[in-house]
DNA sequence: CCTACCGATCGGTAGG
DNA sequence: CCTACCGATCGGTAGG
């Protein structure tokens, strides 16, 4: 007699989809139940951060669910699909990175330069800050999104660079800009966008120096 | 009697391992069979604009095959795996641009200023000229590379940026150029490998007039 | 380079 | 959210 004993599996009947019918996903949140928010967020939180550094497709649900500290089937739970979980990441970025960024607006409009250097000191915070891996994903993981989802976040993303374009056409009229304003700021959010890809938070540069430096190099100021 | 007889499926057998050893694999190239190193080239320019649109990890290899014109299995006669044929895109693709890079410094060194214009002028060209697929794949699609691979592309791409070094530290002695040299390079190589993101060879702006605003934007010309 | 295939894995789901 | 599973697909391979 076996010390262990190994279960007998069950005999599983194919079940006529007739009667299978019953309803089934995701109950819709009531109002109040917080946890589930939580778990919720926690799985952004661990997949953007695994999206950012493997790439959408090579990252399986399997490492998200792990990472959560779920079983596999569990973040479908909460998403429908990987690629919904994809665009709630990066909406929910692209959201949070406006709300903060028109604050920063509304308070530090002293001058056009001045202006232009919070929003790159900001555009920097959001792209290598603590904890700030959303905006990336949507930078270079967005090309995996639905056409439909693609297309909001497009809007978003007009949203957010809206308030680059006065300012930039200021500093133009001032001469402190020589160039077409909307090239420049193609190429200026290419320039922080980029850091991305090299910034080590433990190298000698800060986020404030590369905002200086950014500065220095785009606009000549007497 | 059926009009199309069924194939009546051979038995397979399970062949030993030992008997079953004989020499496989890409036969070594001969001199001469220049078709052979056509297919293979063949197969890195499709390769590489699957990959450039849809990312290395959403390409299969049977995607990859059939815009080659060849059957599912058949690349991998001329590529061990499909990580393989990525380096092999990336690595051509660097060490063309080396060589292009090097004969445009060699001819036109007027100045630091029309250097860094040919530098730039290049650059674009290596991106979004027509048939340009591989550096962009390496911009993006290099993290799929294994480490040993990642570190024998960093090195192309150090020779590659070398020639930029010493442009921008002259134009930084000179006052054409108003930040950290090499932070500096970052930012406008950045600025120009985001145009791989917006570029539409359809809109207005031309590759000339992309370098011209690129160098008023980073430079300050008396 | 084709044919015919395999083991592994993956996104996703029924039912609880 | 877990258990137990499935169909599809994928990279890769033996043999020719």
């Amino acid at each position: 007699m076996p010390h262990f004993s190994v279960p007998s599996p069950m005999p599983r009947f194919s079940v006529p989809p007739e009667l299978a019918k019953r309803p089934r996903g995701r109950p819709r949140k009531l109002p109040g139940t917080e946890a589930e928010g939580n778990r919720r967020q926690e799985l952004m939180r661990v997949a953007a951060r695994l999206f950012r550094q493997k790439g959408f497709e090579a990252v399986t649900t399997r490492d998200i669910a792990a990472a959560a500290g779920m079983h596999s089937g569990s973040p479908f739970y909460h998403f429908e699909t990987k690629g919904v979980l994809l665009f709630a990441i990066i909406q929910a970025g692209m959201q949070a990175a406006i709300a903060s960024q028109e604050a920063i607006v509304r308070t530090a409009p002293s001058s056009a330069v001045n202006t232009l250097r919070a929003l790159v000191r900001h555009h920097y915070e959001v792209l290598l800050g603590p904890d700030s891996d959303f905006i990336p994903v949507m930078l270079y993981e967005g090309r995996s999104l639905s056409a439909e989802q693609q297309a909001a976040i497009t809007e978003l993303r007009k949203t957010y660079e809206a308030p680059w374009v006065p300012v930039l056409q200021t500093l133009a009229k001032e001469g402190a800009l020589s160039a077409d304003p909307d090239l420049a700021r193609l190429m200026i959010l290419g320039a922080l966008n980029w850091s991305v890809q090299w910034f080590n938070p433990q190298g000698p540069a800060s986020l404030s120096t590369l905002t200086d430096q950014a500065l220095s190099l785009f606009l000549r100021t007497p």
